[in-house]
DNA sequence: CCGCATCCGATTGGATACTG
DNA sequence: CAGTATCCAATCGGATGCGG
């Protein structure tokens, strides 16, 4: 695979490119999926390690990562409310792309970093 | 290394994943790359590879590509000028990340949505 | 605790016309 | 041929207050 083997002539939202750009779309969508990557975890919790991620952005990033079914919403019984966050088999998938990303920076910032 | 190695509580310029994704940013930015992958082009070839990819924002891509050092540009005289656009080592570096973006994204569109 | 509604400034990308 | 200059609509992200 020599390239990413595009034929396109413009950005296309069915283009495997895109749909991937798609997924990690948006300011702190990657620290949002990172935080997942560890294990479920609630809104409250996701707003304690990300702190300076406004409420309305969270919000965003979650419902959009809910909408292409990477992220699974679950609301837990009891008091007070929860809500659990955690990543779908369509989520974990999107593991390697944010190790190819960490390796690739890692790499232009002038690390020898391998992954 | 289990997931993108951050501890980083914002989106911070200096993390390797936000260099990264500074690197592809930008609509059209993957499909200029992906031309200039298979070697070096002018000014008009991309044009007309990107025919709906206007002046403006063709010249916007390839100035922030060059800030980054990903691309060089080369004038050659002669007439008419012609400016031709190359990959550096460390665009060339990109090439994997390219690869797994696209990689991903066959992989969401073909994957099953199981949680 | 969860998350939406509203407002707002900044940035983006596209169209178009023009210049060296 | 290789860009630059201008204008503009749309989107984005952040702040904040309110509702479930």
């Amino acid at each position: 695979m020599p390239d990413a083997r595009g034929r396109t002539a413009r950005p296309e939202a069915d283009c495997p490119v895109e749909v991937a750009l798609a997924a990690i779309a948006g300011r702190w969508t990657t620290l949002v999926m990172r935080e997942l990557m560890h294990g479920p975890a609630s809104y409250g919790e996701l707003r304690d390690r990300l702190p300076t991620l406004s409420p309305k952005v969270l919000a965003e990033r979650l419902r959009a990562l809910e909408e292409r079914e990477l992220v699974v919403r679950e609301r837990l019984v009891g008091f007070p409310v929860r809500t659990s966050y955690g990543l779908t088999a369509r989520g974990e998938a999107l593991r390697p792309l944010l190790v190819e990303l960490y390796r690739t920076g890692a790499a232009l910032r002038g690390g020898g970093a391998s992954g």
